[in-house]
DNA sequence: TAAGTACATGCTTTAATAATGCATCTTAAT
DNA sequence: ATTAAGATGCATTATTAAAGCATGTACTTA
């Protein structure tokens, strides 16, 4: 029970990209440095991000990415259900369970995942920039 | 981003102690049978579920185990958080991440986690036996 | 228009963890 | 004693996430 790496380092682009000022594009390397997290999983969350249409990429020379709109129109439950997969959180089959037709768990768990992904609902990107100062130094001192 | 077979495990055990008529023991032979679940997995949880005090063991000949409670008093919260095990959603450390002072994100989904169980809290043992009878059904078609 | 740079795409390999298997011990009833 | 039950610890397999690698495609600029 812990969302992956490839969502939470979505997440990181996000953050990062929003502490950038507006219009400058950032890139896969520039990320990857910065987190010191490995490129070939990053470029695929990028390609998602950018799928999703959560950010704009640009290719070739000069190319890049940038946030596809204002960090407190990005909200956090969409980002993590993309990212993470929207799949029920307990498998009812393969193996099939026995009791399926009868059970009520499945569907409180299914309510409870709902309830999740509400609150979260009511943060955006924007929330996660408070430390907004502290981002950027940290950044800063990671870039060259 | 979803339980593991070894929580449901647990909690298709309480479901089927919790049909039994009180007193009765049940048998970890009888569980995977019922369940069609491989008897070395289970006898983990169930060993767990002991320890846990769901459900009072006993060895020996002609022993087994039974509920530790009223169904009603057998909160899925509970359940769920122990067998799961209550770590958070998202892992900060193991590598290291570089913003974690400056993160607010974690802060969220751990808030977002208690939302979850929260709301688990409201349930029971007995929420999930509304469909009693057809769950009877369908074990008494598994016996012997 | 050639060269270079950045994301896009697909496949392979490795690492981490859950799931399962197996052997043996302990306990309790008969 | 024998038998049947859970307790315990270790080994193995299966599943999935994570990471690596190779190459393709788009775009910029000299
Ligand atoms: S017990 Fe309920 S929730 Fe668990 S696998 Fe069976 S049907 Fe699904
Ligand atoms: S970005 Fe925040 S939540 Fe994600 S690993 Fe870093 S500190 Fe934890």
């Amino acid at each position: 029970m812990q969302i992956k790496k490839y969502t939470d380092y979505g997440l990181r682009t996000l953050i990062y990209l929003a502490t950038l000022p507006k219009g400058r594009l950032a890139t896969i390397n520039e990320i990857c440095a910065a987190y010191e997290i490995p490129r070939n999983h990053l470029n695929k969350v990028i390609h998602q991000l950018g799928k999703e249409g959560f950010i704009i990429t640009r290719r070739g020379k000069n190319g890049g990415f940038q946030l596809a709109a204002e960090p407190a129109e990005i909200r956090l439950d969409h980002v993590i259900r993309r990212l993470e997969g929207d799949t029920p959180w307990v498998n009812c089959h393969s193996p099939v369970c026995v009791i399926e037709p009868a059970c009520e768990l499945k569907h409180i768990l299914a309510a409870g995942k709902r309830v999740f992904y509400d609150y979260l609902a009511s943060y955006t990107l924007h929330s996660l920039l408070h430390k907004r100062n502290e981002l950027e130094q940290i950044f800063s001192t990671r870039e060259f």
